[in-house]
DNA sequence: AAAAACATACAATCATGTATGTATGTAAGT
DNA sequence: ACTTACATACATACATGATTGTATGTTTTT
């Protein structure tokens, strides 16, 4: 048992060694943009050297992706949670899951991070496609989230029964981040993002009830 | 006057090898991302060699500026004009103008490559702040263009008197300029973007017209 | 001849991947 | 109980290649 317990310590250091190269490699890759960012400073940041990088990553996109995947990994298991809750009510589960994720993307800096670095630090580039690959994993497993809770709310009576379900995700997902691009570019334009966050969350809600152009047949008016 | 004639023809050439250098550089920014691009990569596109890039332009960074400055400078001047105009009908003159610029996403390859960069291509580094500064006077122009043709509506009465202004077009710009990422990042999802592009257009006019959470003093509901 | 519009050559730096070195802990054999 | 062997978890060193800025040609007009 002694050695057993020698044995996690081993264990636990390595892994400490391997989340403060993956902290460091949030940080750097923000303030120096993924491509500029070399391993070497990422291991000075870390406090180690390229050798223990190379231990515990095959190479720079496999730290990419392993960092994406710290944050990713919870973020969807909680929005899944969410979602299988959200039976009665979806509205409101929705309103919650997008205050939670608000209250996440503020407070936790790994969310933060990662979000910036995806959005605004990293280059889709042609042979780099497991960059373009994350962001289509994350856009599609968030909308088909989203996707069942709209319809469990048409169920409920809670929205238009002929709502484009599809369109209404789309469009709730690309405001939803072109906001958080915006406001990651010019963080001093909102006093408090929360709260914007919640106005127009309620806004798009109006949206999905009143607006004729996001229902099945939307109307052919002139133009 | 034989002498003039042959001294623009050196010029118009001068400038010819300029624009093949912006053209190229439009194409390799646009495949490898603007880091990983070496000036080499765009002289042997443009079919000339580092030396003409030096003579042409300082550095990378100011040729990246000038190749954005090439699409936005007609692209604001466009829609300068465009809001100049509205005076008797600002609403349908936006959609007019949002259709242009929709047009020219999809026809201008120049316009569209010089988005493409600027939203999926380049790295907003603490270092290349030019970067940041060109995504800034942008949301800023057009930012300021669409306040004041949202003033305009007020004035007219086809918006209503207590719309949030500084609210809708918040909203406006992230919510365009999140869909255009979206399309960039997925275009096979969309079969005709121009029309998709119409619709939420025009949603987002009922979302202006109607919402109340788009109003000055937003109501204070249950959370 | 001199300026414009490039091309070529060079020096300095730097990142990556890999190969090799090293320290520590542990399991096995005697 | 002691050594040997080996694996883990790194650090160090090196070879290769690429990129940048600049300095120095070269050609063609004027």
């Amino acid at each position: 048992m002694a050695s057993r317990s020698k044995e996690n310590i081993q264990k636990k250091k390595a892994a400490d060694t391997r989340n403060s190269i993956l902290d460091a490699a949030e940080d750097v890759f923000n303030d120096r943009g993924y491509s500029k960012t070399s391993l070497n400073e990422i291991a000075l940041v870390a406090g180690v050297t390229r050798g223990a990088i190379y231990w515990h990553f095959k190479n720079k996109e496999d730290l990419f992706n392993e960092m994406c995947e710290r944050v990713r990994t919870p973020m969807r298991e909680q929005l899944e949670k969410a979602v299988a809750d959200s039976a009665g009510n979806p509205i409101s589960q929705l309103r919650r899951t997008h205050d939670y994720i608000m209250q996440e993307m503020v407070n936790n800096p790994h969310y933060r991070k990662v979000v910036e670095i995806l959005l605004l630090k990293c280059e889709h580039t042609s042979e780099a496609t497991h960059i373009l690959q994350n962001k289509r994993d994350w856009r599609n497993s968030v909308s088909d989230l989203l996707q069942t809770a709209l319809e469990n709310a048409k169920r409920q009576g809670e929205l238009p029964e002929d709502l484009d379900v599809a369109m209404a995700v789309d469009m709730m997902f690309s405001s939803f981040w072109g906001m958080i691009g915006d406001w990651l570019v010019s963080p001093g334009r909102y006093q408090d993002i929360r709260q914007h966050a919640r106005r127009r969350h309620k806004a798009m809600f109006d949206l999905l009830r009143f607006s004729p152009h996001l229902r099945m047949n939307p109307p052919e008016d002139v133009f």
